[in-house]
DNA sequence: CCCGCTGTGATTTTT
DNA sequence: TCACAGCGGG
């Protein structure tokens, strides 16, 4: 055998090798999933599969890219290569990207990110709304997404605001050629559906399907998979979902758990594995994630279990406020470093909401450990690189206007707010994108001449640009420094910021992307456009010199922790109010905030605490916090219940002291 | 046309 | 506390 069965054990096996008809594998956090999906992959190819034929499909980009290094390690990489591992997303891009004509939509469209798509329903907003009309523009965002999500592409009737704000959004990205995430997969399912000859295409690429993280799905990508995965002759579908009903942590998102509850309804007699082994963390730990978890109604019955006996009490600290919390986290994790010799990679911080990490951020820093923020605030909305994406954007699709608007006079070439405001409404009134209608003469000829050169000189500078990028072997990169000296972007970067650091770290940022660039035409022949796709679906970059050496600790919200492992977790803030999360508990989500403490828990390994604080500042101020409900569901056995104030003023026992100055010692003779 | 200031309002999670 | 938007001045 090319791969090794043996290392598996008796339910992993029955997944690994259960190839054909409906199969839906339960596994719990830490029971080996990703390598039960890579060994059923290199199993069907061994057995005669071709790889171009399985189609694995995951949520983030990082699980895909995991899984294509995992499995080029079983097979031979050239056909590990040959199978498509992505994300729903980029799936999406991919058959749209070949046939979004049939949709009405030319195939170079741009994918809207977050930003852009805000840019578009603030503009509406303004432009629809009554005087005494007020709407939240996030709020309306997340409307529209969850309609999308639920298969609406419009609104049924537009009688108030945000039905007006829908239908004109969506109009919009039409005539801009353009579709924001949502779009992606709700066009790709309308595609699939109502044009036999493209389904067909697909669902004969792809025999054998795999879906991770199944209790992530929403509506619209299990319509997706079904529609893949139903064969054609009535046989029955290849489909093997995974995923865990505990972890189900996006309904927010519009994510169905039911998809999984209820997997027999949509694929009828699956094979059903359970894999409930536990290879990460100890007893202690997982005992204390099932006390919690069991909380819930309406799960798939499982108990996980670990030979890992024993281990370290899970510690749960009373805080008396989040500066001290801080602290006491940041002296923890460094004292264990030194301590226990313990890499800083071994440790994570998790948390609720990104705004907690700030504190975690400075107590760190002060005592000189290395960390590394994850999520958080994106590179990409910074300012410069918003620019020269859309620069790079506009050269692909110049009838993109939100892009076009962005860089039309920045830096300053003397078109001026009045006329683009003008060559709006005449883009309106001619049905016609923005860049068509500041060319067409029975505008310009209102101009004065000034204007009508500016725009002019613009024109010839996107068009020579455009021209030159889309030649066949044309380096994007090159071209676009090229653009960008040409307009004296980096000078005016400078100046428009306060201090020199500033305008460096900047033009670094720039200078990081533009290398980006240049990488991704080394190693794909997709184009810009392919880039500027890779981009919008794949947003953490990873800085390459941090990935090779140690990248410190780990600060991480529970949400994108989700999938990952460390021997020592600190979950902080569990608080009322922060888990559950305020917003949950008005809503009726608390399960899903269960949930999601069971997904912080069981990414700990060896050690786990998990602190609360007695006050909090909010908003500049004091405020007195309650321990959160979820605390009082621990199973006490498990558990040690520490106040730090207590923990601060024992006095330290003649043995304690002895056996920490051992360890101290056996660490300085290893060095 | 650009910059800086002031006041206001907001904090969930993200492909 | 902080970030951003809108306004007023240079």
């Amino acid at each position: 055998m090319a791969f090794r069965l043996f290392d598996l054990n008796d339910p992993q096996r029955t997944a690994v090798t259960t190839t054909e008809g409906p199969l839906l594998i339960l596994a719990g956090a830490g029971t080996g999933k990703t390598r039960v999906i890579t060994a059923r992959a290199a199993y069907l190819i061994h057995n005669g599969t071709p790889p171009e034929a399985i189609l694995a499909v995951t949520f983030t980009n990082k699980a895909a890219k995991e899984m294509r290094e995992r499995l080029a390690t079983m097979i031979e990489p050239l056909r590990a290569k040959k199978v498509t591992m992505s994300t729903f997303h980029a799936l999406c891009v991919r058959i749209l990207r070949s046939d979004a004509e049939r949709l009405g939509y030319k195939n170079n469209f741009a994918i809207y990110d977050e930003g852009d798509q805000m840019g578009l329903i603030k503009k509406l907003i303004t432009r629809l709304s009554a005087r005494d009309e007020k709407l939240d523009p996030n709020l309306a965002k997340n409307l529209i997404s969850k309609a999308k999500n639920d298969g609406h592409s419009a609104p049924a009737e537009e009688k108030n605001l945000i039905s007006a704000v829908f239908a004109g959004y969506q109009r919009e990205l039409k005539t801009l050629n353009a579709m924001d995430f949502d779009d992606l997969l709700l066009q790709t399912v309308k595609l699939l559906s109502e044009h036999p000859e493209a389904l067909e295409k697909w669902r004969k690429r792809f025999t054998h399907l795999m879906i991770d993280e199944f209790q992530d799905t929403n509506r619209l990508q299990l319509e997706l998979i079904a529609f893949l995965a139903r064969r054609h002759d009535g046989s029955r579908p290849n489909i093997c979902v995974v995923g865990d009903d505990d972890q189900s942590i996006y309904g927010w998102r519009g994510a169905e758990v039911s998809n999984i509850l209820e997997f027999e309804h949509h694929f009828p007699n699956p094979v059903v594995v359970k894999l409930e082994q536990n290879y990460r963390s100890t007893t202690a730990i997982l005992n204390t994630a099932n006390s919690i978890i069991k909380h819930n109604p309406r799960r798939r019955p499982k108990s996980l279990w670990s030979d890992k006996e024993g281990g370290e009490k899970v510690r749960i600290v009373q805080m008396p406020d989040d500066r001290q919390e801080a602290q006491w986290v940041a002296e923890d994790i460094h004292q264990r470093h030194v301590v226990s010799c313990e890499p800083w990679e071994s440790f994570a911080v998790l948390f609720r909401m990104n705004a907690q990490s700030r504190l975690i951020e400075e107590n760190l820093r002060r005592m000189q450990v290395p960390y590394r923020l994850i999520g958080g605030r994106s590179f990409f909305d910074r300012r410069e690189i918003r620019d020269v994406l859309a620069y790079a954007s506009t050269l692909v699709n110049p009838h993109d206007d939100v892009c076009l608007l962005r860089i039309i006079n920045s830096p300053a070439r003397g078109i001026g707010e009045k006329v683009v405001e003008r060559a709006l409404e005449h883009s309106i009134h001619q049905k016609t994108s923005l860049f068509t209608a500041l060319s067409d003469p029975s505008f310009t000829d209102q101009l004065t001449d000034r204007s009508r050169r500016a725009i002019g000189d613009f024109f010839s500078l996107i068009d020579r640009y455009e021209t030159s990028v889309s030649q066949p072997f044309s380096n994007p990169a090159t071209e676009l420094t090229a653009l960008l000296n040409e307009i004296d972007f980096f000078p005016d970067l400078h100046r428009g910021c306060k201090t020199p650091e500033e305008g460096l770290s900047r033009e670094t940022n720039v200078r990081d992307i533009l290398a980006d660039l240049d990488r991704f035409r080394q190693r794909s022949s997709e184009g810009l456009r392919g880039f500027l796709d890779e981009m919008a679906l794949d947003r953490d970059r990873e800085q390459d010199e941090e990935k090779e050496q140690g990248s410190g600790v780990t600060l991480i919200t529970l949400h994108a922790a989700k999938g990952l492992e460390f021997p020592h977790v600190y979950l902080v803030g569990l608080e009322e109010g922060i888990i559950p999360h305020e917003r949950s508990r008005m809503e009726g989500n608390v399960d899903e905030e269960r949930r999601l403490l069971y997904v912080g828990i069981t990414r700990a390994m060896k050690t786990l605490n998990i602190t609360w604080c007695r006050g909090r500042m909010k908003w500049g101020s004091a405020a007195p916090c309650n321990p959160s409900t979820f605390i009082k569901d621990f199973a006490p056995e498990n558990i040690e219940h520490v106040d730090l104030f207590k923990l601060q003023n024992t006095p330290v026992t003649e043995q304690a002291a002895k056996a920490s100055f051992a360890d101290m010692f056996s660490a300085i003779e290893k060095l």
